[in-house]
RNA sequence: GGGCCGUUAGCUCAGCCGGUAGAGCACCGGCCUUUUAAGCCGGGUGUCGCAGGUUCGAAUCCUGCACGGCUCACCA
Protein backbone atom coordinates (compact mmCIF):
# COMPACT_ATOMS: atom_id res chain seq x y z
CA UNK A 1 0.00 0.00 0.00
CA UNK A 2 1.07 3.48 -1.08
CA UNK A 3 2.20 5.74 1.79
CA UNK A 4 -0.27 8.07 0.86
CA UNK A 5 -3.32 5.37 1.41
CA UNK A 6 -1.41 4.42 4.61
CA UNK A 7 -2.41 8.07 5.68
CA UNK A 8 -5.75 8.29 4.34
CA UNK A 9 -6.58 5.14 6.30
CA UNK A 10 -5.51 6.69 9.31
CA UNK A 11 -7.47 10.13 8.51
CA UNK A 12 -10.81 7.70 7.74
CA UNK A 13 -10.00 6.54 11.83
CA UNK A 14 -9.15 10.03 13.35
CA UNK A 15 -12.56 10.77 12.26
CA UNK A 16 -14.56 7.89 12.84
CA UNK A 17 -12.36 7.95 16.31
CA UNK A 18 -14.18 11.75 17.19
CA UNK A 19 -11.01 13.33 16.65
CA UNK A 20 -10.43 16.31 14.46
CA UNK A 21 -7.25 16.22 11.78
CA UNK A 22 -7.72 19.12 11.10
CA UNK A 23 -7.78 21.81 14.38
CA UNK A 24 -8.39 24.99 14.30
CA UNK A 25 -6.14 26.39 16.26
CA UNK A 26 -3.75 25.77 19.06
CA UNK A 27 -2.64 28.59 21.80
CA UNK A 28 1.34 27.80 22.38
CA UNK A 29 3.35 29.73 25.22
CA UNK A 30 6.40 29.74 23.57
CA UNK A 31 8.23 29.37 19.86
CA UNK A 32 11.29 26.76 19.60
CA UNK A 33 13.79 29.45 19.97
CA UNK A 34 12.19 30.75 22.87
CA UNK A 35 12.53 27.86 24.36
CA UNK A 36 16.12 27.75 24.16
CA UNK A 37 16.76 30.98 25.26
CA UNK A 38 15.38 31.40 28.21
CA UNK A 39 15.64 27.88 29.42
CA UNK A 40 17.04 28.69 32.63
CA UNK A 41 13.69 29.92 33.46
CA UNK A 42 12.08 27.90 31.58
CA UNK A 43 13.42 24.68 32.97
CA UNK A 44 10.75 22.70 34.82
CA UNK A 45 8.18 24.62 33.70
CA UNK A 46 5.30 23.85 32.03
CA UNK A 47 4.88 25.38 27.94
CA UNK A 48 2.84 25.08 25.36
CA UNK A 49 4.79 24.10 21.75
CA UNK A 50 3.65 23.52 18.04
CA UNK A 51 5.06 22.51 15.07
CA UNK A 52 5.66 20.26 12.47
CA UNK A 53 7.20 16.86 13.16
CA UNK A 54 10.21 16.16 11.08
CA UNK A 55 11.80 13.14 12.59
CA UNK A 56 10.76 10.30 14.89
CA UNK A 57 13.10 8.05 16.81
CA UNK A 58 11.06 5.00 18.56
CA UNK A 59 12.04 4.00 21.42
CA UNK A 60 9.26 1.30 22.76
CA UNK A 61 7.98 3.00 25.69
CA UNK A 62 9.37 6.30 24.99
CA UNK A 63 10.37 8.42 22.33
CA UNK A 64 11.75 11.65 20.98
CA UNK A 65 10.51 13.56 17.95
CA UNK A 66 11.97 16.47 16.25
CA UNK A 67 9.56 19.41 15.93
CA UNK A 68 9.78 22.33 13.62
CA UNK A 69 8.26 25.66 13.57
CA UNK A 70 9.38 29.06 11.62
CA UNK A 71 12.19 29.99 14.39
CA UNK A 72 13.77 26.35 14.27
CA UNK A 73 13.84 22.80 15.60
CA UNK A 74 12.88 21.87 18.99
CA UNK A 75 13.17 18.26 20.46
CA UNK A 76 10.19 16.64 22.37
CA UNK A 77 10.48 13.52 24.68
CA UNK A 78 7.58 11.84 24.72
CA UNK A 79 7.27 8.57 27.55
CA UNK A 80 4.20 6.67 28.87
CA UNK A 81 4.56 7.23 32.09
CA UNK A 82 4.58 11.22 31.56
CA UNK A 83 1.94 11.15 28.36
CA UNK A 84 -0.49 8.63 29.78
CA UNK A 85 -0.60 5.02 27.93
CA UNK A 86 -3.86 5.82 25.33
CA UNK A 87 -2.00 9.57 24.62
CA UNK A 88 1.30 7.17 23.79
CA UNK A 89 -0.80 4.62 21.77
CA UNK A 90 -2.38 7.66 19.77
CA UNK A 91 1.10 9.31 19.54
CA UNK A 92 2.27 6.17 18.33
CA UNK A 93 -0.47 4.99 15.81
CA UNK A 94 -1.34 7.82 14.09
CA UNK A 95 1.60 10.51 13.94
CA UNK A 96 3.42 10.62 11.09
CA UNK A 97 6.66 12.90 10.01
CA UNK A 98 5.04 15.65 7.96
CA UNK A 99 1.92 16.34 10.57
CA UNK A 100 1.73 19.37 12.76
CA UNK A 101 1.35 18.52 16.63
CA UNK A 102 0.82 20.55 19.75
CA UNK A 103 2.11 19.48 22.91
CA UNK A 104 2.46 20.48 26.30
CA UNK A 105 5.02 19.18 28.64
CA UNK A 106 7.87 20.66 30.97
CA UNK A 107 10.97 21.84 30.05
CA UNK A 108 14.23 20.03 30.82
CA UNK A 109 17.38 19.07 29.29
CA UNK A 110 18.41 15.33 28.01
CA UNK A 111 21.59 13.28 28.91
CA UNK A 112 23.04 15.00 25.92
CA UNK A 113 22.18 18.42 27.22
CA UNK A 114 19.85 18.89 24.55
CA UNK A 115 16.75 21.40 25.86
CA UNK A 116 13.33 19.37 25.23
CA UNK A 117 10.26 19.62 26.36
CA UNK A 118 8.91 16.62 28.40
CA UNK A 119 5.28 15.62 26.96
CA UNK A 120 2.19 15.51 28.78
CA UNK A 121 -0.07 16.12 26.38
CA UNK A 122 0.58 15.88 22.31
CA UNK A 123 -2.39 16.16 19.75
CA UNK A 124 -2.72 16.29 16.45
CA UNK A 125 -3.01 19.87 14.54
CA UNK A 126 -3.26 18.89 11.04
CA UNK A 127 -2.50 15.42 9.32
CA UNK A 128 -0.16 15.34 6.49
CA UNK A 129 -0.76 13.14 3.61
CA UNK A 130 2.01 13.34 1.39
CA UNK A 131 5.60 12.00 3.01
CA UNK A 132 8.02 14.48 3.47
CA UNK A 133 11.39 14.81 1.10
CA UNK A 134 14.49 12.94 2.86
CA UNK A 135 15.45 14.68 5.85
CA UNK A 136 19.42 14.46 5.26
CA UNK A 137 20.17 14.96 1.73
CA UNK A 138 17.11 17.56 1.92
CA UNK A 139 15.75 18.40 -1.81
CA UNK A 140 18.46 19.00 -4.82
CA UNK A 141 16.47 18.89 -8.14
CA UNK A 142 16.21 22.46 -8.71
CA UNK A 143 12.94 22.13 -11.30
CA UNK A 144 11.41 20.74 -8.42
CA UNK A 145 12.82 23.23 -5.46
CA UNK A 146 11.54 25.79 -7.77
CA UNK A 147 8.14 24.79 -9.07
CA UNK A 148 7.07 23.50 -5.16
CA UNK A 149 9.24 26.06 -3.38
CA UNK A 150 7.42 24.83 0.04
CA UNK A 151 9.09 21.85 0.00
CA UNK A 152 12.42 23.34 -0.89
CA UNK A 153 11.26 25.23 2.21
CA UNK A 154 10.80 22.69 4.58
CA UNK A 155 13.27 20.40 3.38
CA UNK A 156 16.34 22.80 3.22
CA UNK A 157 15.87 25.25 5.86
CA UNK A 158 18.52 27.66 4.81
CA UNK A 159 16.41 28.47 2.04
CA UNK A 160 14.35 30.42 4.46
CA UNK A 161 17.04 32.45 5.42
CA UNK A 162 17.47 33.73 1.96
CA UNK A 163 13.89 35.03 2.28
CA UNK A 164 13.95 36.60 5.49
CA UNK A 165 17.11 38.26 4.75
CA UNK A 166 15.37 39.38 1.25
CA UNK A 167 12.53 40.99 3.18
CA UNK A 168 15.27 42.57 5.72
CA UNK A 169 17.27 44.26 2.93
CA UNK A 170 13.81 45.51 1.21
CA UNK A 171 12.57 46.76 4.77
CA UNK A 172 16.50 48.45 5.17
CA UNK A 173 15.91 50.51 1.75
CA UNK A 174 12.59 51.60 3.06
CA UNK A 175 13.26 52.37 6.83
CA UNK A 176 16.67 54.41 5.07
CA UNK A 177 14.28 56.04 2.51
CA UNK A 178 11.32 56.98 4.81
CA UNK A 179 14.04 58.61 7.70
CA UNK A 180 15.26 60.76 4.52
CA UNK A 181 11.39 61.65 4.15
CA UNK A 182 10.70 59.57 0.60
CA UNK A 183 7.21 59.16 0.26
CA UNK A 184 6.46 55.59 -0.64
CA UNK A 185 3.77 55.28 -3.66
CA UNK A 186 2.20 52.94 -6.21
CA UNK A 187 2.00 53.77 -9.79
CA UNK A 188 -0.06 52.13 -12.55
CA UNK A 189 1.17 48.24 -13.39
CA UNK A 190 -1.24 48.41 -16.42
CA UNK A 191 -0.15 51.17 -18.80
CA UNK A 192 -1.29 52.07 -22.13
CA UNK A 193 1.92 53.05 -22.95
CA UNK A 194 4.75 51.18 -21.66
CA UNK A 195 7.46 53.76 -20.81
CA UNK A 196 10.20 54.48 -18.63
CA UNK A 197 13.00 51.85 -19.90
CA UNK A 198 13.88 50.05 -23.43
CA UNK A 199 12.21 46.50 -23.27
CA UNK A 200 10.02 44.61 -24.94
CA UNK A 201 6.64 44.73 -22.88
CA UNK A 202 3.91 41.97 -21.98
CA UNK A 203 0.77 43.33 -23.47
CA UNK A 204 -2.58 41.91 -21.90
CA UNK A 205 -6.41 43.44 -23.07
CA UNK A 206 -8.98 44.87 -20.87
CA UNK A 207 -12.60 44.03 -21.75
CA UNK A 208 -14.78 46.63 -20.30
CA UNK A 209 -12.31 49.64 -22.06
CA UNK A 210 -11.73 47.18 -25.42
CA UNK A 211 -8.21 48.03 -25.36
CA UNK A 212 -4.55 46.91 -25.09
CA UNK A 213 -2.94 47.15 -21.77
CA UNK A 214 0.75 46.47 -21.05
CA UNK A 215 1.97 45.66 -18.31
CA UNK A 216 5.09 48.14 -17.03
CA UNK A 217 8.11 47.32 -17.89
CA UNK A 218 9.53 50.67 -15.44
CA UNK A 219 7.53 53.26 -13.39
CA UNK A 220 9.44 55.80 -14.03
CA UNK A 221 7.27 58.22 -16.41
CA UNK A 222 4.42 57.88 -13.83
CA UNK A 223 6.68 58.66 -10.89
CA UNK A 224 8.04 61.87 -12.68
CA UNK A 225 4.80 62.68 -12.95
CA UNK A 226 4.34 62.61 -9.38
CA UNK A 227 7.29 65.59 -9.11
CA UNK A 228 5.66 67.76 -11.97
CA UNK A 229 2.55 67.42 -9.24
CA UNK A 230 4.54 68.68 -6.69
CA UNK A 231 5.88 65.59 -4.67
CA UNK A 232 9.70 65.70 -3.99
CA UNK A 233 11.06 62.75 -2.31
CA UNK A 234 9.10 59.61 -3.89
CA UNK A 235 10.00 56.31 -4.20
CA UNK A 236 8.00 53.09 -5.67
CA UNK A 237 9.41 49.72 -4.89
CA UNK A 238 7.37 46.96 -6.72
CA UNK A 239 7.43 44.58 -9.77
CA UNK A 240 8.26 45.33 -13.69
CA UNK A 241 7.53 42.49 -16.30
CA UNK A 242 10.08 42.95 -19.23
CA UNK A 243 9.13 40.18 -22.31
CA UNK A 244 12.55 39.08 -22.99
CA UNK A 245 15.03 36.03 -22.20
CA UNK A 246 15.82 34.06 -18.73
CA UNK A 247 18.69 33.64 -17.59
CA UNK A 248 20.56 33.49 -13.81
CA UNK A 249 19.72 37.24 -13.89
CA UNK A 250 16.68 37.37 -15.71
CA UNK A 251 13.32 36.87 -14.57
CA UNK A 252 10.41 38.41 -16.25
CA UNK A 253 9.02 40.02 -13.36
CA UNK A 254 11.31 41.35 -11.14
CA UNK A 255 11.55 43.60 -8.62
CA UNK A 256 13.09 47.49 -8.83
CA UNK A 257 13.32 50.16 -6.52
CA UNK A 258 12.77 53.42 -8.20
CA UNK A 259 13.26 57.09 -6.40
CA UNK A 260 13.13 60.48 -7.32
CA UNK A 261 14.49 63.94 -6.10
CA UNK A 262 13.46 66.79 -7.05
CA UNK A 263 16.33 69.93 -6.83
CA UNK A 264 18.73 67.52 -7.79
CA UNK A 265 21.36 66.34 -10.13
CA UNK A 266 22.91 62.69 -10.50
CA UNK A 267 26.24 63.63 -8.51
CA UNK A 268 23.53 63.83 -5.64
CA UNK A 269 21.80 60.84 -6.37
CA UNK A 270 25.61 59.03 -6.57
CA UNK A 271 26.15 60.12 -3.47
CA UNK A 272 22.77 58.98 -1.97
CA UNK A 273 22.98 56.20 -3.43
CA UNK A 274 25.82 54.84 -2.53
CA UNK A 275 25.31 55.79 1.38
CA UNK A 276 22.14 53.55 0.51
CA UNK A 277 23.71 50.78 -0.59
CA UNK A 278 26.43 50.82 1.86
CA UNK A 279 24.45 51.51 4.84
CA UNK A 280 21.83 48.55 4.32
CA UNK A 281 25.14 45.80 3.59
CA UNK A 282 26.62 47.18 7.18
CA UNK A 283 22.97 46.91 9.00
CA UNK A 284 22.13 43.45 7.59
CA UNK A 285 25.98 42.46 7.34
CA UNK A 286 27.61 44.05 9.91
CA UNK A 287 30.45 45.48 7.77
CA UNK A 288 30.45 46.32 4.74
CA UNK A 289 33.13 43.81 3.37
CA UNK A 290 30.64 40.97 2.42
CA UNK A 291 31.86 37.26 0.88
CA UNK A 292 30.46 36.20 -2.22
CA UNK A 293 31.76 32.98 -3.54
CA UNK A 294 35.86 33.06 -4.21
CA UNK A 295 36.20 36.73 -3.65
CA UNK A 296 35.49 39.71 -1.14
CA UNK A 297 33.19 42.49 -1.98
CA UNK A 298 33.68 45.85 -0.09
CA UNK A 299 31.28 48.54 0.07
CA UNK A 300 32.90 51.00 2.26
CA UNK A 301 32.20 54.70 0.32
CA UNK A 302 32.77 55.99 -1.25
CA UNK A 303 32.59 53.51 -4.38
CA UNK A 304 35.45 54.10 -7.08
CA UNK A 305 34.09 56.14 -10.09
CA UNK A 306 35.39 56.19 -13.40
CA UNK A 307 33.84 57.82 -16.53
CA UNK A 308 32.44 55.95 -19.39
CA UNK A 309 34.58 57.15 -21.90
CA UNK A 310 37.44 56.38 -19.38
CA UNK A 311 36.94 53.33 -19.27
CA UNK A 312 35.71 52.31 -22.49
CA UNK A 313 38.92 53.65 -23.67
CA UNK A 314 40.88 52.15 -21.21
CA UNK A 315 39.51 48.50 -21.85
CA UNK A 316 39.72 49.29 -25.68
CA UNK A 317 43.04 51.22 -26.04
CA UNK A 318 40.83 53.39 -28.63
CA UNK A 319 40.25 56.86 -29.36
CA UNK A 320 35.89 56.57 -28.18
CA UNK A 321 35.31 59.05 -30.96
CA UNK A 322 36.84 57.10 -33.78
CA UNK A 323 33.88 54.66 -33.10
CA UNK A 324 31.24 56.84 -34.38
CA UNK A 325 32.71 55.87 -37.69
CA UNK A 326 30.79 52.76 -38.31
CA UNK A 327 33.40 51.22 -40.32
CA UNK A 328 36.17 51.43 -37.82
CA UNK A 329 33.64 50.04 -35.09
CA UNK A 330 32.58 47.17 -37.60
CA UNK A 331 36.41 46.80 -37.65
CA UNK A 332 37.03 46.67 -34.28
CA UNK A 333 34.23 44.00 -33.32
CA UNK A 334 36.04 41.39 -35.71
CA UNK A 335 39.54 42.25 -34.19
CA UNK A 336 37.76 41.91 -31.44
CA UNK A 337 35.94 38.84 -32.21
CA UNK A 338 32.63 40.13 -30.73
CA UNK A 339 29.55 39.07 -32.48
CA UNK A 340 26.64 41.89 -33.18
CA UNK A 341 23.80 40.46 -34.01
CA UNK A 342 21.95 43.10 -33.54
CA UNK A 343 21.76 46.16 -35.92
CA UNK A 344 25.19 47.46 -36.95
CA UNK A 345 24.25 51.28 -35.03
CA UNK A 346 26.93 53.42 -33.11
CA UNK A 347 25.05 52.38 -30.18
CA UNK A 348 24.36 49.29 -30.40
CA UNK A 349 27.89 48.75 -31.46
CA UNK A 350 28.90 50.41 -28.08
CA UNK A 351 26.59 49.17 -25.97
CA UNK A 352 28.27 45.44 -27.10
CA UNK A 353 31.45 46.75 -26.37
CA UNK A 354 30.98 47.90 -23.16
CA UNK A 355 29.35 44.79 -22.10
CA UNK A 356 32.29 42.62 -23.74
CA UNK A 357 35.13 44.85 -22.92
CA UNK A 358 33.89 46.67 -19.63
CA UNK A 359 31.42 45.47 -17.23
CA UNK A 360 32.17 42.27 -16.72
CA UNK A 361 35.41 43.05 -15.05
CA UNK A 362 34.27 45.05 -12.35
CA UNK A 363 34.03 43.33 -8.96
CA UNK A 364 33.33 45.75 -6.16
CA UNK A 365 30.71 48.49 -6.55
CA UNK A 366 31.86 50.90 -9.19
CA UNK A 367 29.96 54.02 -10.55
CA UNK A 368 30.55 54.55 -14.05
CA UNK A 369 29.35 58.06 -15.25
CA UNK A 370 28.61 60.38 -18.58
CA UNK A 371 26.56 58.03 -20.44
CA UNK A 372 26.35 58.62 -24.93
CA UNK A 373 23.46 60.02 -25.29
CA UNK A 374 22.28 57.57 -28.00
CA UNK A 375 21.71 55.25 -25.14
CA UNK A 376 19.76 57.30 -22.70
CA UNK A 377 16.61 58.85 -24.07
CA UNK A 378 15.09 60.24 -20.82
CA UNK A 379 18.71 61.62 -19.23
CA UNK A 380 19.51 65.18 -19.03
CA UNK A 381 22.41 66.56 -21.44
CA UNK A 382 25.52 67.30 -20.15
CA UNK A 383 25.70 70.82 -19.39
CA UNK A 384 29.27 71.36 -21.29
CA UNK A 385 28.67 68.61 -23.89
CA UNK A 386 25.62 67.88 -25.93
CA UNK A 387 26.87 64.54 -26.85
CA UNK A 388 27.13 62.77 -23.59
CA UNK A 389 24.08 62.81 -20.89
CA UNK A 390 24.24 62.87 -17.00
CA UNK A 391 23.91 59.03 -15.99
CA UNK A 392 25.73 56.81 -14.13
CA UNK A 393 25.39 52.52 -13.57
CA UNK A 394 27.01 50.60 -10.30
CA UNK A 395 28.30 47.51 -11.37
CA UNK A 396 29.23 45.19 -8.74
CA UNK A 397 30.73 41.80 -9.68
CA UNK A 398 30.12 42.12 -13.36
CA UNK A 399 26.01 42.42 -12.67
CA UNK A 400 24.35 46.32 -13.40
CA UNK A 401 22.36 46.55 -9.75
CA UNK A 402 21.64 50.67 -10.38
CA UNK A 403 20.92 53.30 -13.34
CA UNK A 404 20.22 56.84 -12.50
CA UNK A 405 20.37 60.05 -14.08
CA UNK A 406 19.87 63.76 -13.80
CA UNK A 407 16.33 63.50 -15.30
CA UNK A 408 15.67 65.57 -18.75
CA UNK A 409 13.21 67.94 -17.83
CA UNK A 410 13.14 69.69 -21.02
CA UNK A 411 9.49 68.94 -22.98
CA UNK A 412 10.77 69.85 -25.99
CA UNK A 413 14.15 67.98 -25.84
CA UNK A 414 12.14 65.10 -24.54
CA UNK A 415 10.18 65.04 -27.58
CA UNK A 416 12.78 65.39 -29.85
CA UNK A 417 14.40 62.11 -28.27
CA UNK A 418 10.86 60.55 -28.40
CA UNK A 419 10.93 61.31 -32.19
CA UNK A 420 14.11 59.80 -32.25
CA UNK A 421 13.43 56.69 -30.85
CA UNK A 422 10.31 56.00 -32.75
CA UNK A 423 12.38 56.15 -35.84
CA UNK A 424 14.41 53.19 -34.62
CA UNK A 425 11.35 51.39 -33.71
CA UNK A 426 10.13 52.04 -37.16
CA UNK A 427 13.52 50.64 -38.37
CA UNK A 428 12.66 47.57 -36.73
CA UNK A 429 14.36 48.20 -33.06
CA UNK A 430 11.71 46.69 -30.97
CA UNK A 431 13.32 48.14 -27.93
CA UNK A 432 13.15 51.38 -28.55
CA UNK A 433 11.00 53.55 -26.51
CA UNK A 434 7.77 54.33 -27.12
CA UNK A 435 6.31 57.75 -27.63
CA UNK A 436 4.75 59.25 -24.46
CA UNK A 437 2.46 62.54 -25.45
CA UNK A 438 0.75 62.36 -22.37
CA UNK A 439 4.02 62.69 -20.53
CA UNK A 440 5.48 65.55 -23.02
CA UNK A 441 2.13 67.22 -21.85
CA UNK A 442 3.16 66.72 -18.21
CA UNK A 443 6.83 68.03 -18.33
CA UNK A 444 5.26 71.28 -20.13
CA UNK A 445 3.77 72.37 -17.12
CA UNK A 446 6.96 72.13 -15.54
CA UNK A 447 9.14 69.32 -13.64
CA UNK A 448 11.65 70.87 -11.44
CA UNK A 449 15.05 69.75 -11.72
CA UNK A 450 15.20 65.90 -10.66
CA UNK A 451 17.54 63.00 -9.84
CA UNK A 452 16.56 59.26 -10.02
CA UNK A 453 17.83 56.41 -9.30
CA UNK A 454 16.39 52.77 -9.88
CA UNK A 455 18.29 49.68 -8.28
CA UNK A 456 17.32 46.35 -9.03
CA UNK A 457 16.36 44.23 -5.53
CA UNK A 458 17.08 40.73 -6.67
CA UNK A 459 20.25 41.38 -7.93
CA UNK A 460 21.14 43.40 -4.93
CA UNK A 461 19.91 40.16 -3.21
CA UNK A 462 21.92 37.78 -4.96
CA UNK A 463 24.81 39.77 -3.75
CA UNK A 464 24.31 39.55 -0.59
CA UNK A 465 22.91 36.06 -0.05
CA UNK A 466 26.19 34.80 -2.86
CA UNK A 467 24.00 33.75 -4.38
CA UNK A 468 24.67 33.33 -8.52
CA UNK A 469 21.05 33.00 -9.93
CA UNK A 470 18.35 34.89 -9.84
CA UNK A 471 16.25 32.24 -8.87
CA UNK A 472 17.71 31.29 -5.71
CA UNK A 473 16.01 35.01 -4.57
CA UNK A 474 12.80 34.58 -6.01
CA UNK A 475 10.28 32.57 -4.24
CA UNK A 476 8.39 31.23 -7.50
CA UNK A 477 10.56 31.80 -10.44
CA UNK A 478 8.95 31.93 -13.77
CA UNK A 479 9.03 28.03 -14.99
CA UNK A 480 7.48 26.89 -18.56
CA UNK A 481 4.48 25.21 -17.37
CA UNK A 482 4.38 21.90 -17.17
CA UNK A 483 1.24 19.56 -18.57
CA UNK A 484 -0.63 18.57 -15.80
CA UNK A 485 -2.28 15.31 -15.77
C1' G B 1 16.82 29.90 -30.78
C1' G B 2 22.20 27.18 -30.69
C1' G B 3 25.69 24.02 -27.77
C1' C B 4 26.66 20.83 -23.55
C1' C B 5 24.55 18.09 -19.50
C1' G B 6 20.48 15.92 -16.83
C1' U B 7 15.49 13.22 -16.09
C1' U B 8 15.64 5.61 -12.60
C1' A B 9 11.36 4.20 -5.75
C1' G B 10 8.47 9.61 -1.73
C1' C B 11 13.94 11.87 -1.36
C1' U B 12 19.43 11.36 -2.51
C1' C B 13 21.67 8.37 -6.01
C1' A B 14 23.92 3.63 -8.40
C1' G B 15 23.01 0.53 -12.64
C1' C B 16 24.27 2.55 -19.08
C1' C B 17 30.25 -1.93 -23.85
C1' G B 18 21.85 -4.77 -24.44
C1' G B 19 19.75 -10.20 -20.85
C1' U B 20 14.23 -7.60 -17.98
C1' A B 21 16.05 -2.75 -11.76
C1' G B 22 19.33 -1.77 -6.85
C1' A B 23 21.42 0.99 -2.17
C1' G B 24 20.78 4.58 1.82
C1' C B 25 17.03 7.53 3.98
C1' A B 26 11.64 7.43 4.18
C1' C B 27 7.66 3.79 4.65
C1' C B 28 5.36 -1.15 6.60
C1' G B 29 5.72 -5.39 10.54
C1' G B 30 8.48 -6.90 15.14
C1' C B 31 12.01 -5.58 19.56
C1' C B 32 13.67 -1.51 22.50
C1' U B 33 12.19 4.21 28.41
C1' U B 34 17.62 9.69 27.00
C1' U B 35 17.75 9.28 21.18
C1' U B 36 19.19 12.93 17.55
C1' A B 37 21.25 10.74 9.85
C1' A B 38 19.19 6.21 17.13
C1' G B 39 19.92 0.85 16.90
C1' C B 40 18.65 -4.54 15.80
C1' C B 41 15.50 -8.31 12.76
C1' G B 42 12.28 -8.78 8.47
C1' G B 43 9.72 -6.44 4.01
C1' G B 44 11.20 -3.25 -2.40
C1' U B 45 6.65 -0.05 -2.56
C1' G B 46 8.96 1.49 -9.79
C1' U B 47 4.91 3.97 -16.49
C1' C B 48 13.60 3.71 -15.50
C1' G B 49 10.54 11.70 -18.44
C1' C B 50 7.23 10.69 -23.12
C1' A B 51 6.77 8.55 -28.17
C1' G B 52 8.87 5.81 -31.88
C1' G B 53 13.01 2.80 -33.99
C1' U B 54 16.98 -1.13 -34.02
C1' U B 55 17.02 -6.07 -31.62
C1' C B 56 15.09 -12.64 -29.97
C1' G B 57 15.49 -9.07 -25.91
C1' A B 58 16.19 -1.81 -24.41
C1' A B 59 16.74 1.87 -18.11
C1' U B 60 21.09 0.85 -21.33
C1' C B 61 21.91 1.86 -28.48
C1' C B 62 19.38 5.40 -32.30
C1' U B 63 15.64 9.34 -33.59
C1' G B 64 12.04 12.83 -32.19
C1' C B 65 9.57 15.41 -28.28
C1' A B 66 8.84 17.45 -23.15
C1' C B 67 10.82 19.66 -18.83
C1' G B 68 15.09 21.48 -16.24
C1' G B 69 20.34 23.30 -15.40
C1' C B 70 24.65 25.72 -17.34
C1' U B 71 26.25 28.49 -21.42
C1' C B 72 26.06 31.43 -26.00
C1' A B 73 22.63 34.53 -28.44
C1' C B 74 18.73 38.02 -27.06
C1' C B 75 18.07 41.50 -23.07
C1' A B 76 18.91 45.74 -17.88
Amino acid sequence: MEEREIRLQKLKELKEKGYNPFEYRFDRTHTSIEIKKSFNELEGKEVKVSGRVISERFHGKASFITIRDFTGNLQIYLSINNLGEENYEFFKKFIDTGDFVGVTGTVFKTHTGEITVDAKKLSLLTKSLSPLPEKYHGIKDVEVRYRKRYLDLIANPDVINIFVKRSLIIKTIRDYLNSLGFIEVETPMLQSIPGGATAKPFITFHNALNQNLYLRIAPELYLKRLIVGGFEKVYEINRNFRNEGISTIHNPEFTMLELYLAYADYKEIMVLTENLLSSVVFSINNSYVIKNGEDEINFEPPFKRVSFREIFEEKTKENFDRFRDIGFALDFLKKENIELTRKPTFKNVIDEIFKEKVEKDFLNPTIVYDFPIEMSPLAKKKRDDEKWVERFEIFIKGIEIANAFSELNDPLDQKERFLSEVKEKEKGDEESHYFDSDYIEALEYGMPPTGGLGIGIDRFTMILTDKDSIREVILFPQLRSKEED
